[in-house]
DNA sequence: CTATTTTAGTTCACTGGTGAAATATGAGCC
DNA sequence: GGCTCATATTTCACCAGTGAACTAAAATAG
């Protein structure tokens, strides 16, 4: 695979040039644009690397890990979808891979028939607190040379952008009803 | 689907929550690299909304935006892979789908011929033209409110977290031969 | 020059993710 | 109660992306 530093100068060069053809285009925002993409895409292939040896991808051990941060270890497959981003149907695909791992238990609701409640299991628990220790030194390590103001500068323009794209779908109304 | 907020509030309470059972956890780090990874697919779900009415996916647009912004408009299978970080069987696929289109030429090279030479076509260039510029308001609102400064800080942040993930994967060999 | 190794690209089988339809339960209305 | 409508999940058929095996053509070694 090529370096990642090698992409972004194409991409540099590719933007300048195209800019020139088209100058209306929002160089700089397109290169944002651009940039954040493949940051985002090189770091998650970095996890979903790191995640391999313990053969479990990356959207299982999000899931998985949602389940375990919850004060009683449960939650339903429509509020994982939500925080997930994950659509029902590779939830129900998510959910039965983790069953069959034993690491969450599937059972009906008493309250609402229509909904399933998933729950981690002991092993499952204990599957999360060996897994993430040895991603920490990776974790830290990508983030080498960030100072903290760096780091909370980093967070918040992250969280403006991700306010911006919130509003961004609201403001492009897909159909009226 | 959730709005992103929401998921980055859910995100903020699970890493907090987490942070306590496990003290050794960069927790800051822990919660860039979500926020990364959350505001990155987002955006690029964004786009990949944006692009279905002309009927084309995100790395097939890619692929035909870097044939666009070369000087030549051409390229080989091998480049586009390394540019666009795709394996080169996908890189196959979308060789064909968008001969298919007419937006592309896919020839043998005269000096190796192993090599096969991708070439954006006229129409391709058109569609090009035709399909970008609608798209630059909203690659501009993904940024409202963000000033030149903070523009600049971004990019500078990305680009820092870039060339550390570059170095992650030199740090940690694969297998010594 | 032939034999081996390397490089470029494709094919095949599989994993991961999505939209649309099906199923089943709950909620509101008369 | 029975009728309609909304909600929660699953099933099915398909699109997108990957690793391993294959083919063909350089490059290199002896």
């Amino acid at each position: 695979m090529a370096r990642l530093g090698d992409c972004i100068t194409m991409m540099d060069e590719g933007i300048g040039r195209v800019g020139q053809i088209l100058p209306d285009m929002p160089e700089a925002e397109a290169r944002l644009t651009r940039l954040l993409l493949m940051v985002g895409r090189s770091f998650d292939e970095t996890i979903e690397q790191a995640l391999k040896p313990n053969s479990i991808n990356h959207s299982d051990f999000l899931t998985l890990m949602i389940l375990y941060s919850r004060p009683d270890g449960s939650s339903t497959p429509g509020e994982l979808c939500e925080y997930t981003s994950q659509g029902a149907t590779n939830m129900t695909r998510i959910a039965n891979a983790l069953v069959k791992r034993g690491l969450i238990t599937r059972g009906a609701s008493e309250e609402d028939r229509r909904r399933v409640v998933i729950r981690i299991t002991p092993s499952g628990r204990r599957f999360v607190q060996k897994l993430l220790p040895p991603l920490f030194p990776r974790v830290s390590a990508a983030f080498t040379g960030f100072s903290d103001a760096e780091k909370r500068s980093f967070s918040r323009l992250l969280r403006k952008l991700a306010d911006n794209l919130d509003h961004l779908d609201e403001a492009s109304p897909k159909d009226a009803p």
